[in-house]
DNA sequence: GCCGAGGTTTACGTTAACGTAAAGTGCTTG
DNA sequence: CAAGCACTTTACGTTAACGTAAACCTCGGC
C-alpha cells in the first residue's frame, strides 16, 4: 500500500496516431508495475481474456484498459470477485436481459455508496493526520529549542 | 466490502454529559458491527490495550476511539501493520526522539500521498460507473420500448 | 446448586491474492 | 548449434485477517 504505482501512462506510441499496439505479458507487467504472475492470475479469475498466438498471450488495448480498471478497483479496496462481477455483466450487456441489467444497476449503486463512504473516510483521516502531524511538529520543535536554548 | 458499516455512533449517553462510560467486548463489538474475535485479534496485534478487571477486558472511550480509527484505516486499505505503526509512534510521542518523530512525519506524508491517489481513483471510478450505468439504462430502455411498441 | 449468557484462552482452519520453484517450449543471436 | 531469454503450465507455499471449535471460568437469577 506504499508503492508509487505509476498508473498506466499512455505508451509513447511511436508515430502511429493510435491503436494496433499489442503487448506481451512482460511489457504489460512492467507498464503497471505488477508481475506476470499477477496478470496470469487475473486471467484465471476471469478478469482478462487475451488473444493467444499459439501458446503465448497477446494483449491489446482493450486488455490494457481492463487491467488498468482492475488495478484501480483494487486500490479502492474492491475484491477481484467484485470487479469481475461488474466486468462480466458489462460484457454481457448487449444480450442482457432486464433482470441482469437491474442487478447490474444495483451493484453499481452499491459501489457508488462505497465510494461515498470512502470519501468521507478520507476527509476524516485527513484531519487525523493533520492532528498527529502538528503534534509531532510541536514536540520536535520543543526538543530543538530545548537543546539550543540551554 | 459491501457491508453497511454503521460507523460508530456516539452512544446515547444516558444523562451523564460525557465520559466515564466503559464497554465490554461484546458491547463494543455490536457497536462497530465486528465480532469479539476481531477485537481480541486487534489487541494481539498491538492496536488495543484495554484494562483488565481480573480476567475480563474493560474498554474505555480511548479504546473505542482507537478501534474507530483502526476500522476507518482498514476501510481505506491500510494494513493492520501500517495502522499499528502510526498508533505506536503516536503513543511514544512524549518521549519521542527526533529520529522517531521525523520517521513519523515521513509515514504521515506517505499516507497522505496514498489518500491523494485514492481521491483521484475515486473520481475516475465514478466516471466509469456513470458510463456503465448510462449504457445499462439505454439497453434497458430499448428493451422495454421493444416489447411495448410491437 | 445449577443454568444460561457472556466472558476467557488455545489452537487449528480458511480465504484471497498472489510468490516461488520446477520443468518445459520457442525464438534469435553469436 | 548452444546459450540465453522470455514465455508457458503445474503445483505447492505464504501472508493477512480473521472464523470456528473446544474447554474453561464466573456471575446473577431462580
Amino acid at each position: 500500500m506504499s508503492k508509487r504505482t505509476a498508473d498506466a501512462m499512455e505508451p509513447p506510441n511511436g508515430g502511429l496516431t493510435r491503436q494496433r499496439r499489442t503487448y506481451t505479458i512482460g511489457e504489460l507487467a512492467r507498464l503497471f508495475e505488477v508481475t506476470p504472475r499477477t496478470i496470469r492470475f487475473y486471467e484465471q479469475e476471469g478478469l482478462l481474456a487475451p488473444e493467444r498466438r499459439g501458446q503465448t498471450r497477446i494483449y491489446h488495448e482493450k486488455d490494457r484498459v481492463r487491467l488498468k480498471l482492475t488495478l484501480r478497483g483494487k486500490r479502492l479496496g474492491f475484491s477481484l470477485a467484485e470487479i469481475r462481477e461488474v466486468v462480466e455483466m458489462y460484457d454481457a450487456m448487449p444480450d442482457g436481459n432486464a433482470r441482469q441489467l437491474k442487478r447490474l444497476l444495483e451493484i453499481l449503486a452499491d459501489k457508488r455508496a462505497n465510494l461515498e463512504r470512502q470519501l468521507e473516510d478520507i476527509r476524516l483521516m485527513h484531519r487525523e493526520l493533520d492532528d498527529v502531524e502538528s503534534r509531532a511538529r510541536d514536540v520536535l520543535a520543543s526538543l530543538e529549542t530545548e537543546s539550543t536554548g540551554s
